[in-house]
DNA sequence: TTGTACGCGTTATCAT
DNA sequence: ATGATAACGCGTACAA
């Protein structure tokens, strides 16, 4: 009552005593098949666990059913949450999903990750950021019509290529929360302005806080590096001196963690005397003392429209379109960030 | 000067003014072909770029040199690292790496992941804690005769099939360096009892304290969940007695961070008046104030280890073979653990 | 509506 | 040592 071999198309047509080709025109939904015979198919199929071969299917149309992930990013359960969004549809949808970490930081990796594409005969890649603020990558792809979508913070591309994350606007969330407590003596820990994700949040909020008739002075904007002990250094710098400001926004949960760190060290009380929020609500946003007050990507729900899209580019005439290109993060409310008393 | 179309073993073969099946014979590395016809081969496949075609050669060998993770891991870096440490050989060996997450604690899960192991074609599957205890699914795949490895915390399988993190033993450490500080009033917190990982390192450190002349009362064992919310909660039932215990350690940091969160809202002081540790050194054990002393599986070279295990499944004859099959987890010291003042 | 014949890029079986 | 030819499983002109 075992199945030994797995069964072939040939095994189907034999036993429904009919040509492979019908088969084939069931399998890929032809409407020119008649519907006893279909239905005969079908049942032989279900009978004989029939399943398509994805290599031959391949190896004949020139597709391989695999979509390819593309990223260099630290944040591990961003990549995770993205895995499980993609799969989700790659699944649904008769995908399978490769992964190819990169360091794009290095002079090949252009060529590294065009060297992954043609290896694995991925049908499409997804990318994401920082990679995907690659215009090197992206036009190396687009030059050879490679179907590729990117996940991003700006609109750096055409609609079908990219989703964003708009983090501008997201700003306005967190700038009005700052104010509505009272702050408006507000520092910023920005992030590595090479990344347009950094540049997007600091211009959002700097923007935001000027529509409040609130400036932010030049000392209290602070370029950090995104990681726990830049954060920590930067705090540094605005902690220490003759007047320290009443709320701090910093670029990511990473490095408020690193405030944290420096204000419980100098006797700091968060959010008593010093509010604070970050970006991510990264995994121990929550966990940490004080829980962090952070604006959150919807990851998993803006990598399936990613993967909705990238299958689309792949196969223009049969999905279904994507049509949402643009997805705002949210704001989390929780213990670091409390309203203003003194005010000077 | 641009490569328009990837030359085939066919375009090889013409240049090369030899049979396709002498080119298929160089690149398997073939040892009956002569010196002079292998260089002027080599020479034209560098000259075109030819790259063999996956899918065509799985066709033909029932291969697709693809390889499986299946996990269901809660801990996002954790399965971060491994892929890395995967893609570090898959790449060397010209392998790729699709992933699929799952729901172990499904009635079907042993059928879902049969299920992409058929339709993905990958050659073999890396199996993660918790999935890799379980029983099921490593019997319907060694029935199958399928190739797999199996991360785990115990000897649950022929070490040909498995790669084990040695936590029982790495208690000791643990254990060791609690009791180094003073410590004898010990609780512990242990994972649920149904992973064998849990029980691993429940006796372990059981044992471990036993060696020292300490025995852990009943009382002062408590299974969490490993989730942060349960170790808060068992946190107050062990914080809150008449006595409490001068040291916890927490089968994760997941729930040592509640523990934290805990002790920090009824004032009492870590390490001062209790030293804490956890296990994982997951990604926020060195952020949390206090840092945690914990326990970290070196989970880069254990994923290493069984992908070389894995592949060598896969190609008993080429693969050079891999006899590693234990690996120990490390103690790290950090902040939360101190020597015991107070002694009753 | 259905079937025949061939191609996809590679490896394997035989021969020479 | 090398080559002709048949697989591998499926899709698709083209024909019927």
């Amino acid at each position: 009552m075992e199945i030994k071999t797995k069964s072939t198309i040939n095994d189907v047509a034999r036993v429904a005593g009919v040509s492979k080709r019908t088969v084939s025109r069931v399998i890929n939904g032809s409407p020119s098949v008649g519907q006893i015979t279909r239905e005969r198919i079908n049942s032989v199929i279900k009978e004989l666990n029939f399943k398509p071969d994805k290599q031959a299917r391949g190896l004949a149309n020139k597709k391989s059913y695999l979509l390819g992930l593309i990223y260099d990013n630290p944040d591990a359960l961003y990549i995770d949450q993205v895995q499980r969004g993609c799969l989700s549809i790659c699944t649904q949808l008769g995908y399978e999903l490769v992964v190819h970490p990169c360091q794009w930081q290095k002079e090949d990796f252009v060529n590294d990750c065009l060297n992954f594409i043609s290896r694995s005969n991925v049908d499409g890649v997804l990318i994401l950021p920082p990679v995907s603020e690659s215009k090197i990558l992206a036009s190396a792809l687009r030059e050879r019509h490679y179907p590729y979508v990117r996940i991003a913070s700006a609109d750096l591309d055409d609609h079908a290529n990219i989703v964003i994350s708009n983090e501008r606007e997201a700003m306005e969330d967190i700038a009005e929360h700052l104010v509505s407590l009272g702050h408006s003596d507000i520092a910023m820990i920005s992030g590595p302005s090479q990344f347009c994700s950094s540049r997007e949040r600091l211009e959002g909020f700097s923007d935001s806080l000027k529509k409040r008739n609130i400036t932010i002075p030049e000392n209290r904007i602070i370029e950090g590096k995104n990681s726990y002990e830049s954060g920590m250094e930067v705090a540094n710098k605005l902690l220490t001196g003759t007047t320290i400001p009443t709320a701090i926004f910093a670029n990511n949960d990473e490095m408020a963690a690193g405030v944290i760190r420096v204000a419980s060290d100098l006797g700091i009380k968060i959010p008593e005397q010093l509010s604070l929020a970050g970006f991510d609500d990264n995994i121990f946003a929550s966990r940490i003392i004080p829980s962090l007050t952070t604006l959150r990507r919807p990851v998993e729900e803006i990598s399936i429209v990613a993967t909705r899209k990238l299958i689309q580019a792949i196969n223009p005439q049969n999905t279904p379109l994507e049509q949402t290109t643009v997805i705002k993060p949210y704001l989390i409310t929780r213990e670091s960030t409390a309203s203003c008393i003194t005010k000077s």
